[in-house]
DNA sequence: CTCCTGTGATTGAATGACCAACCAAGTTTG
DNA sequence: CAAACTTGGTTGGTCATTCAATCACAGGAG
């Protein structure tokens, strides 16, 4: 018999608080339904984390980690992040509605929305830093990456909502015409008056 | 004393409705909480809203109503409705908010998932015709016009969603160049004014 | 080798609060 | 008067959190 650690039960925890939260939604989801799908007690939720919200706030941390797109840098990174992006959107279905979901809730509640918002700015960062990777690479101003990152995960964002509330919705074909879009516009052609 | 219209406790209580749910949030909504914001019994609000599901429906009727940026056809209307929605940004955040909660809440709710995702079709719907009414004045091919309103629909989504979760995201910003890069992706690759 | 004991892990029941929905009785209005 | 409207209390249920009690086990003492 292997060493039974001690994060043994916290592990099983997190991970059935994924399942249920993703399957039945926030306001479905009570500690005892998660406690009942990890096979412990209720009360040894309460022990590994103290309250509702921070279990939540872990399994969003757990969330964020599944959705991670960067593989490589420059033109050839962001072409890879955006099919990086339409593999998530056909593997990570649950991930994805969890994360819609508690943006949602992230709007009322301080701590949920405060990693909320991190990630969101992180994520746009990255994006960024691929932006001004390629406007490098074609030697031009590298000023509209921020305004570009902007949109370009504003895309990522309406496309992983649709794809979660539309069933019929074409992803792929939206994913598509973002990345043309996003990769035409780092042209200077799309200067503003 | 005015008239007192049968329909004014009604519109009374949905108002309220709107009010609390942007004001607190789905989950910390009770019945009780909108009859007190509205000045009625809470029995009322069952009688003329047969559950809190309806009311919420009727609520996010209410909210898409508020959401319209179509005041123009053709590359005119599709300048005026970016222009629209950047007002929208700035004068009706608890709608947005609201909107983006309901979202996450459709994703598990079946009648409400159902409002969501016909509203989003509508609007995307919308987009498609501006685009192709874009692009038969440039007499280019309107095939695309599907897979432009998918992605400026998500970005419409993205960045309401940005800006209620972070106060410092530039919304203007975003919104300028989401329509410069729609408006000239419209253009087939390759050609630039 | 056995017993003892302290500690962290685990249990399940109790607590106190809250809520959606229902209802029976009152009020207004046409 | 009858129908529509309005009230506020009741009901049956759920929930997060707390807590006292039990368990597993490691390692020191005898």
């Amino acid at each position: 018999m292997g060493p039974k650690l001690p994060s043994d039960s916290r592990e099983k925890i997190l991970q059935a608080a994924f399942a249920v939260l993703s399957r039945e939604g926030y306001e479905n989801t009570s500690i005892h339904d998660i406690a009942e799908e990890a096979g412990v007690a209720q009360g040894l939720v309460h022990y590994y984390f103290k309250s509702k919200q921070k279990l939540v706030l872990a399994v969003l941390f757990e969330v964020c980690q599944k959705m991670n797109v960067y593989t490589a840098e420059g033109t050839a990174g962001a072409l890879a992040a955006f099919e990086n992006f339409k593999v998530l959107l056909r593997t990570q279905p649950d991930a994805h509605s969890l994360y819609i979901q508690l943006m949602g809730v992230g709007l009322h509640d301080k701590e949920i929305g405060a990693g909320i918002r991190d990630n969101i700015r992180m994520e746009r960062g990255h994006v960024e830093d691929l932006a001004r990777q390629v406007l490098a690479e074609r030697e031009t101003d590298p000023s509209p990456s921020r305004a570009i990152a902007s949109v370009v995960w504003a895309g990522v964002i309406g496309i992983m909502v649709q794809k979660s509330i539309d069933p019929e919705f074409n992803a792929d074909e939206a994913v598509d015409a973002l990345a043309a879009m996003a990769l035409s516009a780092v042209y200077p052609s799309g200067q503003r008056a």
